[in-house]
DNA sequence: AATCACTACAACCGCAAGCGA
DNA sequence: ATCGCTTGCGGTTGTAGTGAT
């Protein structure tokens, strides 16, 4: 078993129980989140800042959405795992109502699965030709039907930090994942070298009405979580240029 | 009915970044 | 510059729930 975070005896671990979760409401709703290391003292919780900062996080907050992931969330979630990683507190800052921690949930025991079974490889979003090949991808194959595209790849010896875009995703258009990849990735393709690319990573609204892409988001995932974004479903798009590579994340 | 295997998700931990003294 | 503290992130674990045998 791993060491406690806690030094403290007298702190509760585990599950949290309606009481312990109503004294955190009530504080932040008057005090609002502030000091996590004191906030358990003052809320009078018997529980460890972090604990609470996770709790509040990850289940109590008001605004989450909760529920079963939309089919536009599991493509979006797809899309930016394959140019951001395991960034899953970025990928979370853009799907409103999310969390990290579901987020990241939802890929280990979803997402991931269903990649393998498509045969692709999640880690880097590539055809694996060591995984089941996916059989020639009627839509009505796919579990949930979902049309996924995936424009990215990495280069075979980067790490996840290290993402290159190989072309925009407009071919989910008219193909689903397999065949896209397949269009993309076929062959000896695997070894392509790509060079180091900038990108800028925006969210645009699918909505019939709203036909502009919303202006590139913030890179920082805090003031991500302050944009007033609306709850509908969502495109990524992705402008690539030739300019020096920004600093897109911490 | 009991047991086992598997899944989903809440919660924990260690680490690193950020920041002020 | 560096030290200590706090916060946030990502990886991992624990466990309740569910289906299969």
């Amino acid at each position: 078993m791993r060491k406690p975070c806690c030094d403290k005896q007298d702190t509760n671990k585990g599950a949290w129980s309606k009481q312990e979760d109503q004294k955190l409401i009530d504080y932040i709703r008057k005090h609002g989140e502030g000091c996590w290391r004191t906030l358990p003292q003052a809320a009078g919780l018997l529980r460890c800042g972090k604990s609470c900062r996770l709790r509040w996080i990850n289940y109590l907050r008001p605004d989450l959405k909760r529920g079963n992931f939309a089919e536009d969330e599991e493509d979006l979630i797809i899309k930016l795992h394959a140019l951001l990683g395991n960034r899953w507190s970025l990928i979370a800052g853009r799907l409103p109502g999310r969390t990290d921690n579901e987020v990241k949930n939802y890929w280990n025991s979803h997402l991931r699965r269903k990649l393998i079974s498509m045969g692709i490889d999640p880690n880097n979003h590539r055809l694996n030709h060591s995984f089941p090949r996916p059989h020639h991808h009627h839509p009505s194959s796919q579990t949930a039907g979902t049309q996924m595209s995936f424009g990215f790849i990495k280069s075979p010896t980067n790490t996840d930090n290290n993402i290159h875009p190989l072309k925009s995703s407009n071919c989910d258009q008219e193909s689903d994942a397999g065949s896209c990849l397949e269009n993309e990735f076929c062959g000896d393709r695997n070894d392509h070298q790509l060079p180091d690319l900038n990108l800028d990573l925006a969210i645009s609204i699918s909505s019939p009405n709203s036909s502009t892409p919303l202006p590139s988001p913030p890179v920082n995932a805090k003031e991500e979580q302050n944009l007033d974004e609306p709850k509908m479903s969502m495109d990524l798009e992705l402008f690539v240029s030739s300019s020096p590579t920004l600093p897109l994340f911490r």
